[in-house]
DNA sequence: CACACACTTAATAGATTGATTGAATGAGCA
DNA sequence: TGCTCATTCAATCAATCTATTAAGTGTGTG
């Protein structure tokens, strides 16, 4: 039963420290912005779990309101085990979350915290790609 | 010079469309919530470049303004080689920005969205922590 | 009760990723 | 100019991840 889901980075990190730069050339600034490792890694996996096209893809069609597992297959236009096997990772990741409604299992995202990270990622995004459309408006249809 | 980094998913997708639940059992609705594939994309890189410990800790420590690489791998306790090797992609994302200043090289976070970004993925990801003990109050359960 | 549908699970194979070591580049300094 | 420091490059290797096909589980229905 191999659980897990995005966790483990290749692994294998705390060596011996160097020498560095020496004695203090740049000023020594502690600075330690140490932000809580346990919130370091879940926002890493959070991350992770939204760094794949694929799953953001499902993300942003969950973003509309929940829907079954068929459903998103096929506006994906995509196999129903890729679609579901994507399903799991999120759900064990909490960033979906599944509900049984008589025939159907309806997937929708589980926070308000998702969708506005995935809005948030897509909007940044949207001002970061190189040759850019950018409706100067705001993108809206007719 | 394989160049890359973050792109390729394993890629093969577009398979033919299952025949899908059937006639109508599901409201049709059309719905599109169709991002731009491109914003798509670079979202999905840019969150998968944050989706890693070892980097997000890196960014985390840029936050607080630029560094070196050496005060980096002395920060994080890490070799040379991974943090450059860390901070190379970080760039090639489009993420970091580097200036050479005199004897050493300094990086940066290149925006303020890729700041706000993180920090909004480090603050959800604390409220999401299983067992947390949360600074803030809001939906303080005891 | 048996069939069909919706979805999940299992297992394999391909591909990508990232760590690691050692060498190389480039800038400052004696 | 030669040397040292700071950082990058290159290549290998182990580990992980995802796609894919086929079989399994469970629910509703005739």
């Amino acid at each position: 039963m191999t659980k897990k889901s995005i966790p483990s980075p290749r692994t294998k990190r705390p060596p011996e420290p160097d020498p560095a730069c020496g004695q203090a050339e740049h000023a020594q600034v502690p600075l330690r912005v140490v932000v809580d490792p346990e919130a370091l890694k879940r926002a890493s996996e959070i991350f992770r779990a939204l760094g794949d096209p694929a799953r953001l893809r499902i993300l942003t069609l969950l973003m509309a309101g929940p829907r079954c597992v068929t459903e998103l297959a096929t506006d994906l236009n995509d196999n129903l085990p890729a679609v579901s096997q994507r399903l799991k990772l999120l759900k064990s990741e909490r960033i979906v979350s599944n509900r049984r409604q008589g025939k159907h299992i309806y997937y929708a995202l589980l926070d308000e915290h998702i969708a506005q990270l995935v809005m948030t990622g897509l909007s940044h995004a949207v001002e970061d790609i190189p040759g850019i459309r950018r409706p100067t408006a705001k993108s809206l249809p007719d």
